[in-house]
DNA sequence: AACAGTAATGCAAACGTTTTCATTTTTTCG
DNA sequence: CGAAAAAATGAAAACGTTTGCATTACTGTT
């Protein structure tokens, strides 16, 4: 039964005994075909085994049924989750999603937004708020609908979906002020290109005010990095009674390196994540932790991304922020002086 | 300077004073157009913007430039480094990534296909061996490339990368018994549709021999749930003194049950994994497990991809099997028993 | 300088759809 | 029942490329 070359949509007309106008309208406006002779086509279309050419059709209306999403990495929990998400809703609305992966460089973003558009994608989602200039210009000439997503800002260059990154930096320092604490230390991954990060880290000090030198740490997202360089933190001889981590992995890091070090957490030292990451509220110690609710960020950054693109009509507001909330758990304590009082 | 609408391979053309013709030729077969007359068109492209259209190269060639790649789901540190390594390997050599998560639902997947295959993808990557029959049929009446990834075995119905889940099994089962221990309970998701877990299990079963009902308890891939099980499991008078979980997952599920319940591991319980996730290594204790090396199955697997696409002439062997490795670290040591003697 | 051989380019016909406009069929209603 | 209005369908012209074949421009050889 299968065809020589693969069935087009002439020979599935022919089948059903219909024209070709009749057979696209039957997939494209179903509501302008009478049902028998959509009846008529889908047995025609089964029998044959066809399957529509998006390819043929993005050449006209535009519309290639397809998004693109360009992160930095997938493997990390703090995108999988978002990545999830996004997927999830796009699927929903019958679109296709396009991934690509750019390891936290913008040069190849802005090359892989290139190959995006070439597959003629009808939206992009972008990870952050800092891009290249030629990247928004791109996005810009080709009129292709965008979404800024992770991050929430007010002026941003594009709509976007996100939480603010400065308030989570001082939500956490918040917290740990409160607890009394006064020497804190920080351990951040590295800040340039990542806008997520310095926010932050610049909430975070807007609250602690001056971090001393030797209190700062850089790591990248890996609990082996932020193990070593926690561990060079707290084997000094005064060490701080409060570690703010970047993110939650980080954090497990400083906990590793704790623990390793005979020092009791939340006891001796309190550590503080953000991001509250798949898993964190189940560590042991569990811990505590600034939510960012990256689920919700994916799901809205798509329906935004779908109403500017004119596929759903739900008018979502284009620019949305999405909550933080404070999680305490068990790795957060009262500073011993203040238990002292 | 942007133009009314957006430039064409016409455009560009004039712009350069040739045909359109050798326009394409410049961008598909670069070694039949002189390099002046290359640099020309370079010229044109980049003062008009030009972006090329794949949509209309796709209807002449049969080729997209790119992979559809079908997943049960993407926040999962199962999946995401598997498809992380996918991804890289594939926009190395050029190609585009289509993927699509199905959620664990063979029906889905089957739907997802067909999407993908509208989009007229070059090839695609499926997770695990077992798919509803019209997934194979809808595969071969096409003619597309695919490979099957993470499981391993001789008879795949298609060519497939990955380890051998029956062997992760006996391994992980085998060390255990290495130990001494005899009183073995298990922890796994539920095995059906599920031909990777099915696989671990009876390995496993095929070096344990019978393990008791009570000994054996269903968990999905969820910290949560895990530890509940595990709870369940470990409260009861007379516990196992060893526990072999599906995955890494369930096995810190596992261990934060036993902690939560006094119970000390590895001295009064061993804990052995399956899969080696980012992270096992740095848990504390460091988790014992048998390393499915995910990365590297992403990569061979999109090599292998590759290979049957044509697209990359390196005569990558079609089926490969990844070797599994056994990670002793400190969740497992002798039991009580044998260190009496 | 003429010739053959080769390299580079152009012409025009596909490729598989969608869509506008015209035409035919069906429905509605006096 | 018939006419007008509405709904369904068809014919044909796009859409932006690629490619086989024909043509023109070079290259080297005598």
């Amino acid at each position: 039964m299968t065809q020589r070359q693969h069935a087009d949509i002439i020979d599935v007309a022919k089948a059903a005994k219909v024209s070709p106008a009749t057979v696209s309208r039957a997939f494209n406006h179903p509501n302008l075909v009478r049902a028998d002779t959509r009846a008529k086509i889908q047995k025609a279309v089964d029998e044959l085994g066809y399957i529509r050419n998006r390819a043929a059709s993005a050449m006209h209306g535009e519309k290639s049924g397809a998004v693109g999403l360009i992160v930095p990495t997938i493997d990390n929990a703090i995108f999988s989750n978002l990545i999830q998400a996004f997927s999830t809703a796009l699927q929903d609305a019958g679109q296709s999603l396009l991934i690509a992966t750019h390891g936290y460089d913008q040069a190849t973003e802005h090359q892989l937004l290139r190959k995006l558009l070439e597959h003629r994608v009808d939206g992009v989602g972008l990870i952050g708020l800092s891009h290249l200039d030629r990247t928004f210009d791109l996005l810009a000439a080709r009129e292709t609908p965008a979404v800024l997503m992770w991050s929430f800002d007010d002026n941003a260059r594009l709509p976007c979906v996100g939480s603010d990154n400065f308030k989570a930096g001082v939500m956490a320092a918040q917290h740990i002020l409160d607890l009394g604490h006064r020497k804190v230390a920080t351990v951040f991954p590295p800040l340039d290109g990542n806008d997520r990060a310095e926010r932050r880290f610049a909430g975070a000090l807007s609250k602690l005010g001056e971090v001393p030198e030797e209190w700062r740490r850089t790591a990248r997202y890996h609990i082996g990095q932020a193990r070593e360089a926690a561990h060079d933190l707290l084997v000094g001889p005064h060490y701080p009674t409060a570690v703010l981590a970047g993110n939650d992995v980080i954090a497990r890091g400083v906990i590793s390196a704790a623990t390793g070090l005979g020092i009791r957490v939340p006891e001796d030292l309190t550590v503080m994540g953000i991001g509250d990451f798949t898993g964190s509220a189940d560590l042991t110690p569990a811990l505590s932790t600034v939510r960012i609710d990256a689920p919700r960020v994916g799901q809205a950054a798509a329906e935004a991304l779908l109403a500017r693109m004119g596929a759903k009509p739900r008018e979502a507001s284009a620019i949305q922020e999405i909550p933080l909330e404070l999680m305490v758990r068990d790795t957060s304590a009262s500073s011993r002086e203040t238990r002292a009082k």
